[in-house]
DNA sequence: GTGTCTTTAGGCATCCGATT
DNA sequence: AATCGGATGCCTAAAGACAC
């Protein structure tokens, strides 16, 4: 990021750029005080930087909103990006709709044909706290909502097959043999891992320096009797309904950030690092209900339909993590696009 | 009863650690 | 350094649940 190797008070930082993110889902518009609330919660800003920074960001929103910027082909092969926004799969039987993951070669293995299983985009870190964050709120089996309010990028049958492989992960503990995983991440809390943010798999990212590489996977798990809450199948804790009170995490540590409220793809709790957070109140979504042509009703046509409108929602989605992406994060899309300069960048201005 | 959606079980590709 | 076996992670198909 240029941006933090710019100079003055101004500059904002990733780190900031989180907080604010947080701040402004944590302080709705009709909040009193908004403004002051923010500021107090971005440590190093002064009220007037922030609500310039937010003009800037509602800018950028409205010029996407207006289509002026088109939809960027992030390639997930860029391990620059782990929110890898078009990994918004519909993962529904067979992936009707087609190539949504087609260009995530992820990499070096290029040979195969066209015809070979997509090998997935790999959970990132975030991705995986927000799970356990949903997991947490939401209980075991309600992939569905944890999908839509908290891990935003994945599908529920993602979601779902994510929360098999972790239980089954978290159940053989026990075992001596273990790589390093991002199932060990079992709290949103900060001071679990040590691993870099992005996808941490190795699928991806092969190598990574941090959580899958060395000797250090043979440390034992963090919670050798099954961590509380989020025991296999079925702990008391989870699976239960979980009432308005403040999070705790699935192991006990304290959840930080404010419970996301039901909204489908609006305002959502954000989450620090790659994966987008909060969607910026009150800028214009502009996603009103699309028309859809309906010629005919045979079962084959109504279910083209269907995958039609169910692309189009992933659409939105996909739509809406960039609405939702850092001010960092859009300027170097513009940037990418060549729509904008990049020493305007590092002034938190986008030039379009 | 039919169609759609959600969840689960299994398969496959890839990666990592151990061994030679 | 090369190879092998196991572990991991994502995807898909099938089964179950739900809505119309």
């Amino acid at each position: 990021m240029t941006v933090d190797e710019a100079d003055c008070s101004s500059v904002w930082t990733r780190e900031q750029d989180k907080t604010f993110e947080n701040a402004l889902a944590t302080h709705p518009e009709d909040s009193p005080d908004r403004w002051e609330k923010i500021a107090a919660d971005v440590p190093g800003k002064t009220l007037e930087e922030i609500k310039e920074h937010y003009e800037l960001l509602v800018e950028d929103v409205n010029q996407i909103e207006s289509g002026c910027v088109p939809l960027p082909n992030y390639t997930t092969s860029s391990e620059g990006s782990p929110s890898h926004a078009g990994n918004e799969g519909t993962g529904k039987k067979g992936g009707h709709f087609g190539h949504y993951n087609s260009e995530s070669n992820h990499g070096s293995k290029g040979s195969r044909s066209d015809q070979e299983r997509r090998k997935g985009i790999a959970w990132t870190e975030d991705e995986h706290r927000l799970f356990l964050l949903g997991l947490d709120k939401y209980g075991k089996g309600d992939w569905r909502s944890i999908s839509r309010n908290f891990v935003v990028t994945r599908t529920p049958t993602q979601v779902a097959s994510h929360a098999q492989k972790y239980f089954i992960r978290l159940n053989s503990m026990n075992k001596d043999r273990r790589r390093s995983s991002i199932h060990d991440i079992t709290s949103v809390g900060s001071g679990d891992i040590a691993a870099p943010q992005g996808p941490i798999t190795g699928q991806t990212n092969g190598t990574a320096p941090g959580a899958s590489s060395g000797k250090s996977t043979k440390q034992p798990p963090q919670h050798p009797t099954g961590p509380p809450g989020v025991g296999m199948y079925g702990p008391p804790s989870i699976g239960q309904p979980i009432g308005g009170g403040p999070l705790v995490s699935a192991v006990g540590t304290p959840v930080n950030l404010p419970a996301p409220a039901h909204m489908a793809y609006g305002i959502r709790a954000p989450m620090p690092g790659t994966v987008p957070g909060a969607v910026v109140p009150g800028a214009p979504m502009n996603m009103g209900p699309m028309t859809y042509p309906m010629p005919h009703t045979t079962a084959h046509r109504l279910k083209k339909i269907a995958g039609i409108r169910k692309l189009h929602c992933q659409l939105k989605k996909l739509h809406c993590h960039i609405l939702t992406e850092s001010l960092e994060k859009k300027k170097c899309h513009y940037a990418a696009l060549g729509l904008c300069d990049c020493k305007d960048v590092s002034t938190n201005k986008v030039i379009l």
